[in-house]
DNA sequence: CGGTTCATTGAACAGGCTCAACCTCAGTGG
DNA sequence: CCACTGAGGTTGAGCCTGTTCAATGAACCG
């Protein structure tokens, strides 16, 4: 495994750390700005505060799975998490990445939809379903942030659909690292060398290749000059509008040097 | 190599296409009970009623294209709608199909994101949006409806995301007839022999194919006997349980009415 | 009728997959 | 300190599914 970022905890042991975190988690929050919390107010955080269960999970580590019963859901304000969905024969589509700020769980019936599984150690806000929604039912500015950020979703899910159904290997590599990148950007973390938590199998399964296909074209951009690969397998982007445009798939043709 | 499909501009250059408000719209309203509207008290609906615009439009009209201020929202009660995105060179992804008692309009920000085309003759219900928004802060149960399709859209994505990177031709077109099978069921329209509003080359760019494989495909199922082509294009399902086993894969195919 | 549009079918092609080998690197234990 | 191991990544060769290109058929409509 590559190198785990190392994540902000407590220096006591477990039971102890939990009770230390629980007393103030907001406050240390790096998250709070780009989150749902960021429409409450010093009170209603309080109440938000008072329901949540701060959470820690390795790396692999399933946060729920498809089909189990949906009693929680999730505030990420720390490392990163997959979403996917399996078929029988174990073909898998990773429907999403999430990163610290993002909300888990906007589409829930009574049972999870999919799965979703730690990238890497994360930390995350659990909050029981029931006493969620009250509290939505309390501030109902908090539950228009949730309507938005669903919308959002929603409208990255379509950009996602014509990635899949549409794009050629090249485009879908090129669109992901350019939605990596203002992902970044947009949660205020360092956005030219882009970090890449997932691996070559991951960012496959999110775009509907293989592995190889993913290793192949992302070794194509590399000896074309419009990206470079540096330590801990992040990716320099050198040549951003030739990604750009890379993306869109207006370029035909740019030729490989053949040998 | 840009063959952008022609497209007909919206109703406010076709004021023939525009009919004046109906007296009672929603009096003979059909699709009420299965629309946002059902959670709606008579008085509530009467204000909502005071708001909307009854639209007729007819086949390849856009109700709206991609980029376009978003000023409207739409209740669509007859007829069907495609949903789609482009790429450049005229490449291009139908995200969904909407039927009466869908709500289009629900992923918005300033712009729609996606352009709205009538498959056939199509009657929608039209909000401007500033008053739909004041209503459902009157309304907050109305708010929650909407969040609720919201959300089932969402996991309807995700589906599909399932769908174009990770499903086969024939599993795409299985799964396809299902999904229009069960639509049709929901809104308790006609289940067996299903109606096909789309063409085949809207099924190809809905499933990330080509008509071409569509034709192909659907003739393959015809010849091992498990649909029939019946009159107007329509499909009757003659192995049900094939096709779902076609469809293949979702183990946890645990159906649950959407409403 | 011709004209237009859409659906179907066939033949050849190609982008991405499969299968397989090899490489890199971190961790482990001798 | 180095050999061994295992997981992930890269690269190659051949193949296959679905595409492309092209022709034909069917339905509709003035």
């Amino acid at each position: 495994m590559p190198a785990h970022a190392p994540l902000r905890r407590p220096a006591d042991d477990a039971p102890a750390a939990l009770d230390a975190v629980e007393c103030q988690p907001c406050a240390t929050c790096e998250v709070r700005a780009v989150s749902v919390c960021s429409v409450l107010s010093p009170d209603e955080l309080e109440r938000l505060a008072a329901i949540l269960v701060d959470t820690h999970l390795d790396t692999g580590s399933a946060i729920f799975s498809e089909g189990d019963d949906a009693v929680s859901l999730f505030n990420v304000t720390g490392g990163s998490v997959k979403l996917y969905k399996l078929l029988s024969d174990g073909r898998r589509q990773i429907t999403g990445f999430l990163f610290p700020g993002d909300f888990l769980g906007l589409a829930v019936r009574d049972r999870y939809g999919y799965t979703a599984e730690a990238l890497e150690p994360v930390r995350l806000c659990r909050f029981p379903r029931g006493k969620l929604e009250q509290l939505m039912h309390e501030f109902p500015h908090m539950k228009d942030r949730l309507f938005a950020m669903a919308s959002n979703e929603l409208l990255a899910a379509q950009d996602q659909m014509l990635l899949l159904g549409r794009k050629t290997a090249r485009e879908k590599i090129a669109s992901f690292l350019l939605q990596l990148q203002r992902g970044a950007k947009r949660r205020l973390q360092p956005d030219n060398p882009i970090r890449l938590p997932m691996g070559r199998n991951d960012i496959a399964d999110f775009l509907g290749l293989t592995t190889e296909t993913v290793s192949r074209t992302v070794s194509a951009l590399k000896r074309a000059g419009v990206i470079r690969l540096r330590e801990g397998g992040n990716v320099e982007i050198r040549d951003q509008e030739g990604l750009r445009i890379m993306a869109e798939g207006d370029v035909h043709s740019f030729e490989q040097p053949s040998h």
